[in-house]
DNA sequence: CATTAGCAGTAAATCGATTTAATAGTGTTA
DNA sequence: TAACACTATTAAATCGATTTACTGCTAATG
């Protein structure tokens, strides 16, 4: 048996589609048809189990109940995270997500933008790489929602949902001078994009107001460790004098971790390390990586309650959001870990 | 300006949108359609950007070119790490992905596999949880190209991909023996699935064969982690006679070696372990956590593969195919660790 | 010379919904 | 009693493509 179409339920009704429709819309008070025939049609179409296609009901409506998720790189626990999160709540309301990973790569996600309006989601979510401005001016022209995230882009004027970078790294940085550390060494991809400025920036301005000086390694942005470990490793054996160690993302951190294990340096004794992001690796590394905890909930949840409200209120005169959250700094020390024998 | 549709090209043009259409379909010489016409149409449609609407495109076809991806948890790193590659492959061929999470539920697996049907994707890739092979069964009677991956389900025939189970904690188990271990626990998720059912039996199979006794701890399915870090912290203190412990699951051994360092354990030297999956956390553990390592890349690969093709070969009567993958054990033991210092 | 074949293309049907504009019947009002 | 409003429903247009079934036209064949 193939699947029944509305025009099925209609003639074995004998009503038309049209009436179908309304009352299958919610729209048969307003179009006041009689309410035994509500139910007759509601009852069968129960009991057949249909469901209308929603290619076509798209196709007329204009609205595709898609949301587009645009991720740096989906494996990456942050983003697997917020994406779990924003999935649940997104079905919840009647949404999918299509998601997909830019790689930080203009082009590609250039690409992938064009695919996602082709498809016609009727809103974006998008950690957006730099130089996608226009892209994404465009897609404001046509008045589709946009939420960016986890960073924003200066000159585009839409909702965006982001932590304080700035405070994170000063903080953190802040706590190390605090506990006597000197040498304190910044390790981050280089990037112009907000959320990597503001973290530098925090680094820096924390080291000023000590009169320390910054010791900074930026790496090229690449999803191969490689690429990432070789750089770390020369850094670290360069600066002998360091005492400890930010590291600017949790990739470039897992990556510091994976360097460090290798040349045998011991945590804290020999290295202080602090990384962005905390999840298993940093929790588990033992015997101590502090680590700076972003609200991976509040963020989903911000994230996908603005795009709804932009999605159910066609107003769209709105002043775009700025949304900004609060990190943690999750403090592990030695001596803490080891005092905790059974 | 608002999007073009075929009939706006065909207007400016002066010919019909059926021309088009078949130019834009490379249908043109099987429809003996001009050259010059064809390179007209060709060029004009490549200046403006014209790109047919996919939605109107897929009700008349009946094809999206989208794949649906049932995962049981898309952050968790062995299915963020497989939805990443699949993800990747399938934008090299002109899918796209729609993924979900299926927390290993079978209610919720059911919706979601008739949102799909709604959505009309061409092809399944599911993990599936068990009690879903009524639902399996209808799909696959309808037509529907499924895969699954990372287990089977014994009475659905249709194409799976997965590792030897079996073998691999089987091999774990003899490596243990090999290495002196008396007293080898296993903790793993309580489930019937094969792939959990086929670990428990390597493991078994492995003491039964050295006349060890084997210590067992099963946990039921849950997200929070709560839930799996007591019953293991129970067991472990239960236990003290245990030398060593196998870890049936990545999120297993994860919240397992939060246990271990929140109890002070020392890995080796008082416990050995070893886990499935071989992922950031375990590489980084300190000193030493052996890892039953699958070949991501490789499943992905496979997984993919066998659906494009049956996605492109209309022929639906071949033999499904059961593809089992080799897995790797990643030995990592102190003494190595240790030496290593700079 | 009627018929067939090949050419170059198109009109119209179709996919399955939503939505606009219309209809037929009844009651009410000026 | 003509005009109007209200009720309950529906025919037809629409979204934007693909696909089937045709149309003229010329040239060739028997």
């Amino acid at each position: 048996m193939k699947k029944l179409s509305i025009v099925d339920i209609a003639n074995h009704l004998n009503v038309s589609k049209t009436t179908v429709s309304f009352i299958l819309n919610g729209r048969a008070q307003e179009k006041r048809i009689g309410k035994e025939l509500v139910e007759r049609v509601q009852k069968f179409v129960d009991e057949v189990g249909y469901k209308p296609n929603s290619l076509a009901k798209s196709l007329r409506t204009g609205k595709s109940n898609i949301i587009g998720l645009m991720v740096e790189d989906i494996s990456n626990p942050f983003f697997a995270s917020i994406a779990r999160l924003i999935e649940d709540r997104a079905y919840k309301n009647g949404y999918k997500i299509i998601y997909c990973s830019t790689d930080n790569d203009t082009l590609k996600t250039q690409e992938l933008i064009n695919m996602f309006r082709d498809r016609h989601v009727d809103g974006y979510i998008i950690a957006p790489p730099e130089g996608i401005e226009g892209d994404i001016d465009e897609l404001l022209k046509d008045g589709m929602p946009v939420v960016l995230f986890d960073r924003h882009l200066p000159n585009v004027l839409t909702d965006y949902v982001e932590i304080d970078n700035l405070y994170s790294t000063y903080n953190a940085a802040r706590h190390l001078i605090q506990q006597g550390y000197k040498n304190i060494g910044f390790v981050t991809f280089s990037s112009s994009q907000t959320q990597m400025t503001a973290r530098m920036k925090g680094y820096k301005d924390a080291l000023k107001e000590s009169g320390l000086k910054p010791i900074i390694q930026e790496i090229v942005f690449n999803q191969n460790e490689e690429f990432i470990i070789k750089p770390i490793t020369t850094f670290l054996k360069k600066h002998k004098e360091l005492d400890a160690v930010i590291f600017g993302t949790n990739h470039v951190g897992t990556c510091g971790l994976k360097v460090i294990n290798s040349m045998g340096i011991k945590v804290p004794e020999d290295l202080a390390v602090v990384s962005f992001d905390d999840y298993d690796v940093f929790q588990l590394f033992s015997p101590s990586v502090t680590a700076i905890a972003q609200p991976i909930e509040e963020i989903a949840d911000k994230v996908i309650t603005v795009l709804l409200n932009k999605l159910n209120s066609s107003v769209n005169g709105k002043e775009p959001q700025a949304i900004v959250l609060k990190t943690e700094l999750n403090i592990r020390d030695s001596s803490k870990m080891t005092a905790n024998v059974i």
